[in-house]
DNA sequence: ATGAGCATGTAACTGGTTACATGATTTA
DNA sequence: TAAATCATGTAACCAGTTACATGCTCAT
């Protein structure tokens, strides 16, 4: 029943559910779709899709291509399907969290309510860019399939996107105004 | 310069920075404090806090114990502080998100809305238990301290605990929601 | 002609967790 | 008397990143 643990096993297998792909092909609709919540390297892809596949949880056939590498495309097989189902219906693990802007916040103290401030300012810039690219895939996914069964799933995490940035981003405001008032001081 | 990298390191210099401790209170002080954002195990406060001294960046003493081991006391040496204060002024370093319960509900469509559903309301049940207990320690901590300007610093770490456990939490309630309309379906 | 994209993979490394070992003391 | 707390540490493991290597094709 193994493979144990490892998410990206998961991740991949999901990914070769909705039909067959090449490790190229997941690491690329991982970044596109799952960008704003999940990341997954090839140094972990590879290694994973050959484990998959001595496990008998997928199966590959090479497509010889002209000019380029062979294309070794998975699919993934009847056992890796049950595997990812008794997966899903298993409740998240929760990770220990570990937010970097948060402990730089906490030992502001050592520091300086300006030097904080900017952290935050900083952060906040990026959070705009990341948000307004999820605002835009949104747009063009609701465009492009409509009300899709397949893709109310996705928009539901998109959903979630949407509303943690928006939280934090307007925690970044009022905590900018607070370290104002306390250079000030 | 270095230690490079290990987010650890930092939070032990950070913790040191604010007075002497042993691994043992640092471990301690971290889960009860930054808890809700952060989280160091032994395994890796030990090692650390040996690289540390050996930088230069903290320094030990030693106090006997009648009938305990010894207890192994740090304290932040000028270097050590100069180091902290360099690393939070500079920006933080965006990690790639890995959110396990998005994950398995963009895979949704390869299990079914009843599964999903019941993966969120356990997940909001643990929410819960963490928002009851964040807010637990703000009403303590703002009865202690009132207005300590060193304790800002930790009431804007919470402040955002709050608010992205409740966007998470509302988001839970509408995705529910939206479930029992599919299954319906 | 330059660079991006296609496509595969590996080795070295880093960061972190888990489980173990030790053993007295205080509290319930 | 059982369990939690104090207090240290290590070894084995696991997950994941980074950098490297290869080499053709297509668009600019």
């Amino acid at each position: 029943m193994p493979p144990p643990g490892s998410k990206t096993a998961y991740a991949v297998l999901g990914m070769l559910a909705s039909g067959p792909r090449s490790g190229y092909d997941i690491r690329k609709e991982v970044e596109q779709l799952l960008g704003h919540f999940w990341h997954e390297s090839y140094g972990q892809i590879y290694p994973v899709l050959h484990r998959l596949q001595e496990e008998g949880l997928i199966r590959s056939r090479t497509l010889p291509q002209k000019g380029r590498p062979d294309r070794n495309e998975y699919s993934i097989t009847a056992d890796g399907l049950a595997e990812l189902q008794e997966w899903l219906a298993r409740p998240v693990d929760r990770t220990p969290p570990r937010n970097e802007l948060l402990l730089k916040v906490f030992f502001g103290e050592h520091s300086d309510p300006a030097t904080v401030r900017a952290l935050i300012v900083h952060y906040r810039e990026e959070l705009q860019v990341a948000l307004e690219r999820l605002r835009n895939t949104i747009a063009e996914m609701d465009a492009a399939v409509g009300a899709d069964p397949a893709h109310a799933y996705w928009r539901l995490t998109a959903e979630l996107g949407i509303r943690s940035m928006q939280a934090v981003s307007e925690w970044c405001d009022d905590a900018i105004g607070t370290l104002k008032k306390m250079e000030r001081e």
